[in-house]
DNA sequence: GTATATGCAAAGGGTTTGCACGGTT
DNA sequence: AACCGTGCAAACCCTTTGCATATAC
């Protein structure tokens, strides 16, 4: 986990609580998770905890840079920790499932995006919605499909 | 507007009603809706048509293909007809402004996300997060950043 | 000591659902 | 006539907010 967490919310004039420093450790561990999902793992360790602290202190964690959050679904959105491995997640809307690519698969597309449409994309916050190829070929073969 | 929607419904076993035509008129002219945008369209004909009417309409149409929907915000999702132009869409997060950009510019990054990431991305659902590039701008001058 | 953060409970958006009635086939 | 679609109201999920108390500084 990022080292200076403390120092990180200290520059934006937060205060240091234990509800921050254990939402950021909950979010660390769970890798990808909704506001519900990391209260539960708060609570493992501070059952007082509640879930509009979560809100609250994931709006923090994100305005000072140390979390983000992608919408992967009709949903909670999920949140992971910024220094995670960069990847986009890829959703599939037919079976749910959730998978990813490495962010750099998107490299010259963002470029693109940037250079002729001036827009600088949050590549972490990237949900791309679709099918898995799996779903894919069984509508394919069930179903009229235009290509 | 597409116009065997009738037929397509029906295809499907789908019955049709004012309801449905009045709903894909309106996403026809909205062009873009959150589904109570749609709903006040809908009443400027029929009064009377509820908002779950709406979804339920919403959600028929885009079973059989008539319509699509892009998740722009935190909020509503934005709906729109298949037929339109394709193109996806730039939300900056900052200013809320919601840009777009023709399909077109993703049809290399789709082409290697269905080729090395068994993935079929459906593009007309694509929405970007990121800044605008005067968005991004102020930022970067007002406040330290890591590029 | 003062300002900020928290917990609690209530309110708020957006969406879904159960049910009786009405309309399409 | 049978079944599907609609309107209405209630319920639902997720998130935000007001307020009194507690805590970091």
């Amino acid at each position: 986990m990022n080292s200076d967490w403390d120092q990180r919310l200290r520059e934006h004039g937060f205060r240091i609580t234990p509800q921050r420093q254990l939402v950021l450790e909950a979010v660390d561990r769970l890798r990808h998770g909704t506001p519900e999902e990391i209260l539960f793992e708060v609570q493992r360790t501070a059952s007082g905890v509640n879930l509009s602290t979560v809100y609250r202190t994931l709006e923090v964690l994100e305005d000072v840079g140390l979390v983000t959050h992608a919408h992967i679904g009709h949903g909670a959105p999920t949140y992971h920790a910024v220094d995670e491995d960069i990847h986009i997640h890829l959703v599939c809307d037919t079976c749910g499932k959730v998978s990813s690519a490495p962010g750099s698969v998107a490299n010259d597309f963002i470029a693109q995006l940037r250079k002729h449409h001036a827009f600088v994309t949050d590549i972490s916050h990237m949900a791309m919605h679709g099918e898995c190829e799996s779903c894919f070929t069984t509508l394919s073969t069930s179903q009229v499909r235009d290509h």
